[in-house]
DNA sequence: AGCGGCATCTTGTCAATGGCAAGATATGCT
DNA sequence: AGCATATCTTGCCATTGACAAGATGCCGCT
């Protein structure tokens, strides 16, 4: 199992998962055709299915990547709730074809034991990163409401500013962005 | 132009969408075909090219008619900021084949003169409760960020309800649910 | 009343897609 | 070396979106 290089043709299924990233990047899920990543990968139209099943199969197999992503990117944000929340909105933009998957539960199955494990990693450092703010400033507020809210609002930023629903004035950064509006919690 | 029954074979167009709301309702906008259209609606498979040009042109007439529902959900919910976010997300769960459209530019024609209208409509009420707000409570706080902060949690909480991922104790209102996080932002 | 114009709908067709079945080919294990 | 298996290919079918050309019913105009 040697990374890059492999045997037969390629190793077909991380080569599939990255072109699937890039079209989603691009063109968004419903451009996703199994038939134009298997060209793409130089392969028959046939070979993804050995791999992943059906197209279902390979958007399960992107929801746990992007999960598992998540919850290293929030890992490595540390442990103040603030940048958890811009290390979120990050992660949505840098891997936006992951994210706009991860959230679309029709798109893929989301009852699969690997979904429903990575999305459960991901969601214990998020609810982390709240019960520690609570704890620091004393925290009166019920853990459960914190994190729902704070997730709620950089969940909503993200999706916004993904959904090109955002005014221009906020310029092109959205970490900044991101930022001044999650600090409105704080204050 | 009378509501109901028509002349040639009934009104397609509304029939369509009608139809269409309740395919992308039970099983979201993946799922929507023209053609399974036309046949709920007693018609030939090439009949919604006339009223819509094709799938796309579809989704934007649904868009439009999703803001302005919005905008009008809002309008109603009173000048009352937490209200109008309630509103929000009550929208949201009742009206999800909208909702799931109106944020998915990918998927219509984001760029068409009405839905650019209709979406500006709906941004308007919006900001409106915002300004009311802080001109109440003799508002220290950029409108601007404001809006975006009570914009962002109202969505974000109304986009992970829809999507499932929300835990199950929040139990099955989310207007009272989205009640107890949208008031975390007054405290 | 009759006629022409037009919106509405139908039939026919094509390329592309997802998914299935059956066969070919390389890989690794014994 | 030989066999089992994972990997990939070829061939096929139903469904879909989109287009073209024709049929059908409604309207206003003379």
């Amino acid at each position: 199992m040697t990374p890059t290089r492999g045997y037969h043709h390629g190793d077909l299924r991380r080569a599939l998962l990255d072109a699937a990233v890039e079209v989603i990047g691009e063109s968004g899920p419903a451009a996703l055709s199994l038939r134009d990543l298997a060209r793409r990968a130089g392969v028959s139209h046939a070979a993804p299915a050995h791999h992943f099943r059906d197209k279902a199969g390979l958007l399960t197999a992107l929801a746990v990547q992007g999960f598992d992503l998540l919850a290293d990117r929030l890992r490595r944000a540390g442990d103040d709730l603030l940048e958890a929340g811009v290390a979120y909105v990050d992660f949505a933009v840098r891997h936006r074809a992951h994210f706009e998957v991860m959230f679309r539960p029709d798109l893929y199955r989301a009852d699969d034991p690997e979904v429903r494990a990575a999305s459960t990693r991901a969601g214990d450092v998020l609810r982390e990163r709240v019960a520690g703010l609570s704890a620091r400033d004393g925290g009166p507020g019920d853990p459960g409401r914190d994190s729902l809210a704070a997730w709620s609002i950089v969940h909503g930023f993200a999706t916004l500013w993904l959904a090109g629903a955002l005014p221009d004035r906020l310029g092109g950064d959205p970490r900044e962005a991101a930022r001044v509006v999650i600090r409105r919690l704080f204050e």
